[in-house]
DNA sequence: CCAAATTTTCAGAAATATTTGAAAGTTTAG
DNA sequence: CTAAACTTTCAAATATTTCTGAAAATTTGG
């Protein structure tokens, strides 16, 4: 296997994975080809080297960009815009973590709060107001904890945290 | 708003949650319906609730069933299977990340460790050898972390690590 | 056994998500 | 200001995922 063969195979498993976890395939493989590429890729690059259309490079990389794992980058003297990944996979996980977090975690926690509120007026709603308040309740401690996790820096998490998790 | 409102809005809720983090809605939906259902329910019961067909039950309870989040219960003197969900939320929180990382974590590490080999003998490889290195270092320090997690009980979780990440 | 009850399968249909590409919008060099 | 360069938008096309429902397979009471 050569470099381009396994340069094509990481785009490729980058992209199913994160298809997995509810990223679209596309946005996935062109952070994968970012994340490999020395240099920043302009909008025609991307196209050429996934093989797809200019719109949706555009979305795909806006939306990398809405997510801080990808920045723009002006170049001298060019007037096109270039793109770059965030390098440090510890900073580019957290961000993710982050932005979901404020995305997903969040909202929901807003609803069961909600839900858990309004069964309890009534006496039917023994059973279900429990199992909600449980997950709520489940919910917010891990967003607490996800939230420290994020405030902290990287030596707190490969040193720290990974110390107490590995000794016991 | 009463119960039968909150209970439907907690199904929707669950359902759009799960579908963002790359869980079918249908399965995700099946799930909440368990979760807040007192008894286990039947093939039928399911069907009715959430309105599908008897296929997409059959296969979305198989697949609930194979993450470990979901029973077979059987009932005396009847013939058919009932299906109930763990009400612990911890443990299943802990059974969906052992599964996920079993079925999708592992196995991009396993490639990663072979792109990372491939590409160090190739010399013009040094930038992608290098990101694909840490990517691998950072999966792997993950794996191990969530494999501690998974394997502790539940008294470590809500106990020690909250108290460990509480503190500053 | 047999037959009724129940579960499973899976090809085609339906629903959902993603992508294209051309037109509209924006920016900037000159 | 103008026009070329570049970016953005979005309706329609395409691709992917999910769902249906009836037939096949399996299980079990008698």
């Amino acid at each position: 296997m050569d470099l381009k063969e396994a340069q094509d195979k990481f785009i490729i498993a980058w992209g199913a994975f994160g298809s997995q976890w509810g990223i679209n395939r596309t946005m996935a493989q062109i952070h994968a080809l970012l994340l490999i590429s020395e240099k920043s890729l302009s909008t025609e690059e991307i196209m050429k080297a996934l093989n797809i259309s200019r719109g949706n490079v555009n979305m795909n990389v806006r939306e990398l960009i809405s997510w801080g794992i990808v920045h723009k980058v002006l170049k001298f003297g060019e007037r096109k815009e270039f793109f770059t990944a965030e390098k440090d996979i510890y900073k580019t996980a957290i961000q993710i973590l982050k932005e979901r977090r404020k995305r997903e975690l969040v909202p929901v926690l807003n609803l069961l709060e909600e839900l858990e509120n309004v069964s309890i007026t009534d006496e039917s709603g023994e059973h279900f107001s429990k199992v909600v308040g449980d997950i709520s309740h489940f919910g917010e401690s891990t967003n607490k904890m996800l939230d420290k996790m994020v405030k902290a820096d990287e030596h707190w998490f490969t040193g720290s945290l990974m110390k107490f998790l590995v000794r016991k």
